[in-house]
DNA sequence: GTCCCTGCAAATGGTTTGCAGGCGG
DNA sequence: CCGCCTGCAAACCATTTGCAGGGAC
């Protein structure tokens, strides 16, 4: 559950790719005078293990019993996002969820969110990107983006 | 904008578009042993006057003092929600909010919004909406829907 | 040793709900 | 009159924050 250093459930899934983050995580950190602490590393770890959003109770709830609070959990998820190592992403319900960004990725893609189970895939490529062009011009808009998430029923739930 | 049928809505002003309306709320409350009552006709006009997305308490605050309870408002938006007859955006700050929706039209559209001021600006055209048939073939996905919002500085605030 | 970080608990803000009385049809 | 509706207040849920002690560097 969130042991950094020992545990390679996924050998050569997306585990092996963020192995080297934590320097990096730590570096980052230290830059702006913050902590690599225990809490946040494990935070840090189940985000790379759980490729997929995850709201921070899903997260508080998968940290050992009692390693941190949940308080905690919102003041890390905070600055992992200020520090753009995660990404929140809405689904209209009220509730953030956080991605692992990898280095460099500014982490823009969409999902595809069952309405019944909650699956959620992942969509690679943005279809709407080049339109923020057009519709900055249009409108005399700076600075745009945009938030896009798809909803539908899963085939399991069919 | 989103009248298909008949209306005009510049051309005599708003209320000239909504003011038919009434009955068929009215009649659509009827249908399910709902009744017309104040707060439920003042919420009505307002949104008819404010055609742009309203939050609960936006519209609270427009009632004349004392109209009606914000729990009234909570219920009456909800109820119209499930009558179609508003149709709910997020833009991702925690709040609800609620527009008019013409009799077939199911309000499928986006909004551009400024991040500073908050101003709103319809984007009448979906661009996305072809894409959902590719995306639900793609993931055997049904019932495909999706929310799209963008958001940036605009003309004023830059 | 200095600040940052954390746990705890209380506060916040949007939204929902239980209940008893009120009013539309 | 019969239920649906409403006001009021309390409850809820996600999230934020004040504060004092604890830990990273």
């Amino acid at each position: 559950m969130s042991c950094p250093d020992h545990h390679h459930q996924h050998a050569h899934g997306p585990a092996a790719a963020g192995r080297a983050e934590l320097p990096e995580l730590a570096h980052r950190l230290r830059r702006q005078d913050r902590k690599l602490t225990g809490a946040r590393q494990a935070i840090f770890e189940i985000l790379r293990r759980q490729r997929h959003p995850l709201s921070n109770k899903e997260i508080f709830a998968e940290l050992p019993a009692g390693d941190c609070d949940l308080a905690t959990v919102y003041r890390s998820l905070h600055l992992l996002e200020d520090m753009r190592m995660v990404k929140r992403f809405d689904f209209g319900d009220g509730v953030a969820r956080y991605e692992l960004l990898a280095e460099g990725d500014d982490g823009h893609h969409h999902h595809l969110v069952c309405t019944r189970c909650a699956a959620v895939v992942e969509i690679a490529e943005c279809f709407t990107r080049e339109l923020e062009d057009t519709i900055a011009r249009q409108n005399g808009f700076t600075a745009i983006s945009h938030k896009l998430e798809f909803f539908g029923i899963c085939p399991r739930c069919q």
